[in-house]
DNA sequence: TTGAAAGCGATACCAT
DNA sequence: ATGGTATCGCTTTCAA
């Protein structure tokens, strides 16, 4: 027989057609062997045959053809920031990927690089996926939802901080971690807060509502905010730290771990006490944290699994009527150490 | 029983069918119209009208039928590995995806859950992709390579550590990692040297050759090395710091800094000088290492930018023949700061 | 138990 | 300047 598959540089992709010469049956036969299709009955000599040929030939079904024979896929749109977010958002996007390729979902992460909200629905559209997942940093437009739902979308569904008409939310409330944040420095009995937001673009979706919920908290209280933006480098942090005096703040909420392990660090090489002068606390409970100098005091944030997430998109595929909307999907705690 | 979905209560997805029946021509022209066809010329007046139909009911094009009929695809398939990397080599992969879509690629990330090197495969191969990158951590077999090749991928490229038969390779020898910091301790007087291996799983593809490359220099220069086996966790530093004396060891390579700040800490509390007794060094020249107290010393890894990778891609597959074996992708050079 | 054939949606050749 | 139509690879009635 065929020692090795001598394969030129211009051999053709077997198709069904060729595995079904070599069985000598039909495509028919083929395919329903390959998909064990239980509704025909094939003698077992045949589907032997079939199945080595197919072996042989180093078979492949293409998946574009199936799915347009199908008239559906089982893509999950995953839009995918530009930007690097922090590395406990990142690693929840992860066990969301696996979770749904678990649920037999093809995950297709898209990153749209500069494309417009509706330019890049149209894009995601021409794949034609069964869902799409948008994460809160992806711009999604109420039109651009349509879009997808008329290109066949079961379910259109935002994962962040805010709702888009048209589309399922997921909302995970980021209000609560300035919050937490605002609630622990008041009760230290600070008056003056100081609140970090990153000068990086595509943050702000974050930034934005945290310093939101800050502000809130702060201002209820009867004491004051500061916004201060910062960009993640140590020239920026000690161009901050260097006005610190002038500020007159006596906390600082900076954003998340990686944030406030900067600015700590300015504020101290500054000759800045904390957490005497200044108290510090950071957002999502880094192991890192934990090994600082005072150690630092953060917002332990409790994301949903990514199972749950996956299953909540596995719903609203199956029933894209019912109801998905949920906003119980993100806890804040604080969790006090020296910093503060 | 079960008919063809009738694609919910609401309107079906409209093709260029419909487009046409709007526009009162044929499906023909729909398609040059939209695809600026410049062999065929069609009058303005008309062209108004076939663009004003689409747009009137939000036609978009079903991707797989276009590649379907173009016989290719402009997918280029991204395995990822389902485990976090470090912030370096995730930054850099998330910038090669950028450049991918910059050239017009369809980017797919496909992460492959548990799957066996040719059964990966095979499911990639389902995708039709014009090309594979895979990233050194993911498992890809000289079989798997020839499945692909087989579906049709012009360019197989693995990209890390090491090569696969078959494949193209834009190798990043790892052991450069490790050699700069062995010269650089040596350099210092260190005379038995500790090399902290992830207990992660996933991560070996790199921690071997690191430590490969750390051996190699050390036993050149008749000194001794201690592979230390340490998981990104408190208690197993602790654990490593508990027993460090016995050791007898004075420098360690921490794999990158992040497991450099955690041992770091982790011997200081345990009452060990660094330097003085111990000099650490670590990887990935994060921001972090120079927020640390004792500065931390570490090797500044040069990985390519994501387009020179991308354009590696498209030169493959553009002449699938040519060679486009790379090994100087990668150098490392030791940042020595005050840890060592 | 198997095969013939009708599409799924888009494109490109060949007529008109 | 347009339109008819074969075709890409696969699934699935309907017939034999």
């Amino acid at each position: 027989m065929s020692q090795t598959p001598k394969q030129s540089a211009d051999s053709p992709v077997p198709t069904s057609t060729d595995v079904a010469r070599l069985a000598g049956v039909s495509r028919a036969t083929v395919s329903y062997v390959l998909n064990n299709t239980s509704a025909v009955r094939i003698s077992e000599p045949t589907r032997r045959r079939v199945r080595e040929a197919a072996e042989e030939l180093g078979y492949v079904p293409h998946a574009a053809a199936r799915s347009l024979r199908a008239g559906h896929s089982r893509i999950v749109l995953l839009p995918t920031a530009h930007i690097p977010v922090g590395p406990l958002y990142g690693r929840f996007l992860n066990e969301v990927q696996w979770a749904l390729r678990a649920l037999d979902y093809t995950v297709v992460q898209y990153g749209s690089l500069g494309l417009g909200a509706d330019e890049a629905a149209r894009a995601w559209a021409e794949l034609r996926p069964v869902a799409v997942l948008s994460p809160g940093e992806i711009a999604l437009s109420p039109h651009g939802v349509q879009v997808l739902k008329r290109s066949g979308a079961k379910a259109v569904i935002t994962l962040g901080p805010q709702r888009v008409e048209g589309a399922h939310a997921l909302v995970m409330d980021q209000r609560a971690i300035g919050a937490a944040a605002a609630a622990h420095l008041l009760e230290r009995g600070r008056r003056a807060i100081g609140v970090v937001v990153p000068a990086e673009e595509g943050l702000d979706m974050f930034s934005r509502p945290r310093l939101a919920g800050v502000r809130k908290a702060v201002t209820a209280a009867g004491a004051r905010v500061e916004p201060l933006t910062m960009a993640y480098d140590e020239e920026s942090a000690a161009a901050l730290a260097g006005r610190w005096r002038e500020l007159g703040l006596d906390a600082v909420y900076a954003y998340n771990d990686e944030y406030a392990q900067l600015l700590m660090r300015a504020l101290q090489d500054a000759g800045i006490d904390v957490p005497g002068e200044c108290a510090v606390v950071g957002a999502d409970d880094l192991l890192m944290g934990k090994l600082l100098r005072p150690r630092l005091s953060t917002v332990h944030i409790e994301l949903p699994t990514g199972r749950e997430i996956a299953e909540l998109v596995d719903r609203v595929v199956r029933d894209p009527e019912g109801e998905a909307e949920r906003h119980d999907l993100m806890a804040a705690h604080t969790i006090p150490r020296e910093s503060s």
